[in-house]
DNA sequence: TATGAAAGAGTGGGGCT
DNA sequence: AGCCCCACTCTTTCATA
């Protein structure tokens, strides 16, 4: 586990970076009042350590001709190792799948995808997720909106 | 809805730019054989247009001390209009979430959070989901693991 | 570790095709 | 639209404390 060492300026760093993330270093640099050279130093380095994982754009789905967004629940009929993971690599590699959560509980994988129309998700469902013999059952929530919270800093 | 007019080059600097958001513009510009002030005005207008929403970091939760994280469906006793969006306004505001899903069908939100520990997860369902009056109950699941997947436009 | 300054790299606007 | 050029800004390295 990384035990991470995060002092005051790091998290000012993180925080910052999570409202905006295309801020320049200048920018950040100016907001911290630090020296552009340290700043950006400061940066690498949580890069570097893996506590900003990666930066991402985020797509508008429904502009791009994918306006209905839903959760699939997968229940497995039994739970080897080998079967989940398979069935896990198969899930991620679908095409409109946006995230699979791998869950303990009543479910086994929650997977949110975006679709064209109803056709496309049962497509899905059908094609993608009940044909693994492992798939006990699905079953499918529409996603009205979805919201983000405060993040881990909050 | 945003008839999205998006033409082959649109396509392949979105594909770039998901696979990898820091891409600097002159980089884009040569991997797509473009000139470099042609690139970043396909860019901008992309990012006008709506269909580039923003720019995020992604921060590792377990390596800020947060390494738990779960899923809380939560169910409600009814479902007039003005109650669901002051929950779902609550729930984006707690501490700790990450995402909030406001679904159709079996549960009414899906809520998404990283903590510290065990403690701090029941904190959240008891202090901040199932101490509202709407709330009829909630379901938790652990979340293994969380994998993207090939996204929208996959 | 943090800093300032200078070299190097990247950006974006104007005029043109 | 797209492209080239150029002035500008930002980033990064390095010597120094």
């Amino acid at each position: 586990m990384t035990k991470a060492q995060l002092d005051e300026v790091d998290l000012e760093i993180l925080a910052a970076l999570s409202a905006r993330a295309d801020l320049t270093n200048k920018a950040l640099a100016q907001q911290l009042g630090l020296a552009e050279s340290t700043c950006a130093h400061r940066v690498r380095s949580l890069r570097d350590r893996g506590i900003i994982r990666d930066t991402r754009v985020r797509l508008d789905a429904a502009a791009l001709g994918y306006p209905l967004e839903a959760i699939i629940k997968v229940r497995l009929a039994n739970h080897t190792g080998e079967k989940v993971n398979a069935l896990f690599d198969a899930l991620v590699a679908t095409p409109q799948v946006l995230q699979v959560f791998h869950v303990a509980g009543v479910d086994d994988f929650l997977v949110h995808v975006a679709v064209r129309d109803a056709v496309a998700l049962r497509d899905i469902v059908l094609e993608h997720i009940t044909v693994h013999p492992v798939v006990r059952g699905t079953e499918t929530q529409l996603v009205f909106e979805l919201r983000d919270g405060r993040g881990v800093l909050g």
